[in-house]
RNA sequence: GCCCCAGUGGAGCAGUCAGGAGUGCUCAUCUCCCUGUCAAGGAGAAGGCCGCCAGUUCAAAUCUGGUCUGGGGCGCCA
């Protein structure tokens, strides 16, 4: 039916006979003359009407309006000077039309497909399919073909084998809430949707196959965020005979080989720093290094303080820490006080703010501070006049991390901290590994330790001992990658030794009983001849969404769930019939939805 | 579960702080004019439950309370 695409067509093409399909972008009808661009998915070209050329197309095109579907014959045209539009790919040839078939009218669509500004989000997802043929979301659906295509030739040349993993699986308690699908066959169990194949791959190590990957649907009912949804894309991948330097180096090549590929760009190699640091310099394990603003500890400073809030910190065990913002000592005190706000709804009992004057320390509490605490304060802070530095203190350091972790990152946008860089260039893109994480966390709800990343995880050999001392410094085999503030990957060595397994579920306070009912498969496995083996799971919909300059994964997923996790296209979640549930063995406890 | 922001012809906005007739802008739609435009141009027209419910008031898009929807965040996300 065609025998070009629209954005495809160069000067090189004038003078040939050409067949195009596509949608009517915008039409501009002189009267004696129309224009219309065509639109298909490699671009648009502007056709021309007029009764010069053929008066059955010209009278014919009279009646096209946006977004009807249509085939054009004609032939391709250098234009006339000076009227090479230098803003169109395909600006210096026009195509004069001497045929028009009108495969499809088009109503008036609720939203400009051509439109340059901003749709309220829900219309443009209750018409996706509209919404996908703007270039913006073209663009990000074509990059991510890119992206996954490069994925999947980097690993099929390292000798990796895709295969798939069962999306109909068992609820494992532990983790995310699981989504559940009743089963119709035993009244009263339920499969799970998978969180990640985590213990299907590592199946795959022990029967042998050595190298899998898998780009895998993954689901987990957990609420909303800008860069989580309901049901996300995976790069799942799993190696044998391997250290952590071998799944690092396979994984950060492969991140080059991908941003070459998709992107164009030669990435320098990535940086690598511990949790420890991470938290210490950024407050967070996701850290964003492509600013400064780094904390800063002010412990030694404020060691002998008569400041209450900051002495009874200290005494408590905690944590005084600060970061500084360049050239806001002049800050309003309508601002300072929602900044003061914004720290105790992340969690902190107040925010103490000190700007650098040249008439000395502009802080509500400078009173309280000794002219040691004074010098010391702008010395170790790093300020300079004109700089407004920002403490924290607290009696849990975890907080002083989290509020001032948060701070950092949201001034940094809020003040346009972070230097604008051209996708071409390899500073735009700070990639980070985060190693030697804690292997536990305590829970204080449930008054026990658990997992940071997950029961299978490697220890590192010269802090096992503490699993039954002291679990809080066992240092984990896992690892993650961030870059820009998000965290891409996590992954880790995993545990193969069923002894050392043991001693890990002991720690986490789990019964051989209950091992055995929850995971007693992959354990079992692991009796006939575990490999070595580790790996890492990077989201995909993460890295699609920072490659096209995305804030929002839902940019970059062709048909996403909203907030609430429904769908305004397909109306999903919806109610079924009482003949379903029967079936199934289900009778809902939802109550009845209001009679109109 | 909690905090914050938004909701005004089909789309995007202004108007809301400081109450006074649905008041305005850009685009789209419809009719007419127009043979070189390209976000075409010109003339005209149509199009509204100011998200919804209540309250205050002589009077509510505007103030108050509630509620719904969307978005950002906290909790949650091994």
């Amino acid at each position: 039916m065609r025998t070009h695409r629209c954005g495809e067509l160069t000067a090189a093409d004038a003078g040939s006979s050409v067949t195009l399909c596509g949608w009517v972008h915008t039409r501009r009808d002189h009267g004696g003359v129309t224009f219309i661009d065509l639109r298909d998915r490699s671009g648009l070209v502007q056709v021309v009407f007029s009764p010069e050329i053929s008066l059955a197309a010209h009278a014919a095109a009279e009646e096209l309006r946006g977004e009807f579907c249509v085939q054009v014959q004609g032939s391709v045209a250098a234009r006339r000077s000076g009227t090479v539009n230098p803003r169109l790919a395909t600006g210096e040839v026009e195509v004069a039309a001497h045929e028009l078939t009108v495969f499809s009218r088009a109503e008036t669509p609720p939203f400009q497909v051509d439109g340059h500004g901003e749709i309220e989000e829900t219309l443009r997802l209750r018409y996706r399919y509209l919404d996908l043929r703007r270039e913006h979301m073209r663009d990000n659906m074509l990059l991510r073909h890119k992206i996954i295509s490069a994925i999947r030739r980097f690993f099929d040349a390292e000798g990796f084998v895709e295969i798939e993993t069962p999306m109909l699986t068992r609820s494992t308690p532990e983790g995310a809430r699981d989504y559940l699908v009743p089963s119709r066959v035993h009244p009263g169990d339920f499969y799970a949707l998978p969180q990640s194949p985590q213990l299907f791959k590592q199946l795959f190590m022990v029967s042998g196959l050595d190298r899998y990957y898998q780009i895998v649907k993954c689901f987990r009912d957990e609420d909303l965020r800008a860069d989580r949804q309901p049901e996300f894309t995976q790069l799942d991948m799993e190696m044998s005979f391997v250290d952590i330097a071998d799944v690092l180096d396979v994984t950060e090549r492969m991140f080059k080989f991908v941003w070459r590929e998709a992107l164009g760009v030669a990435l320098d190699d990535f940086v690598r720093m511990t949790y420890g640091e991470s938290m210490e310099r950024f407050g967070v394990d996701k850290p964003d290094t492509r600013f400064g603003m780094e904390l800063t500890d002010l412990g030694d400073v404020f060691a002998g303080t008569e400041a209450r809030v900051f002495r009874a910190a200290l005494d408590d065990g905690g944590a005084v820490k600060c970061v500084t913002l360049a050239g806001r000592a002049d800050m309003g005190r309508k601002d300072l006080d929602a900044l003061v706000d914004e720290a105790k709804s992340l969690g902190a009992g107040g925010l103490v703010w000190a700007g650098v004057t040249a008439e000395g320390i502009r802080s509500p509490v400078d009173k309280f501070f000794s002219d040691d605490e004074r010098a010391g304060l702008v010395k170790v802070a790093g300020a300079e006049e004109g700089d407004l530095i920002l403490i924290v203190a607290d009696g849990d350091p975890g907080v002083v991390y989290k509020v001032l972790g948060a701070l950092r990152n949201r001034l940094a946008d809020r003040h346009g901290l972070i230097p604008e860089r051209a996708k071409s260039d390899p500073e735009a893109w700070k990639f980070v590994w985060i190693t030697d994480f804690p292997w536990f966390e305590y829970n204080e709800a449930e008054g026990r330790w658990d997992p940071i990343h997950h029961p299978f995880t490697g220890v590192v050999e010269a802090t096992k001992d503490y699993l039954e001392t002291d679990p809080g410094r066992v240092v984990s085999k896992a690892y993650d990658i961030t870059l820009n503030g998000w965290e891409l990957a996590s992954g880790s060595i995993r545990i193969h030794d069923r002894v050392m397994q043991e001693r890990v579920l002991s720690a986490l306070g789990i019964s051989d009983e209950e091992a055995q009912a929850r995971f007693g498969f992959l354990l079992n496995a692991f009796r006939y001849g575990a490999p070595p083996h580790g790996g890492i799971a990077p989201g995909i919909d993460r890295i699609v969404a920072l490659a096209a300059g995305e804030s929002n994964i839902r940019e970059v997923i062709a048909f996403p769930k909203t907030q609430s996790a429904t769908d305004p296209l397909t109306g999903a979640p919806a109610p079924v019939d009482d003949a379903q549930l029967k079936l199934l063995h289900l009778r809902s406890t939802a109550p009845a939805p209001p009679e109109n």
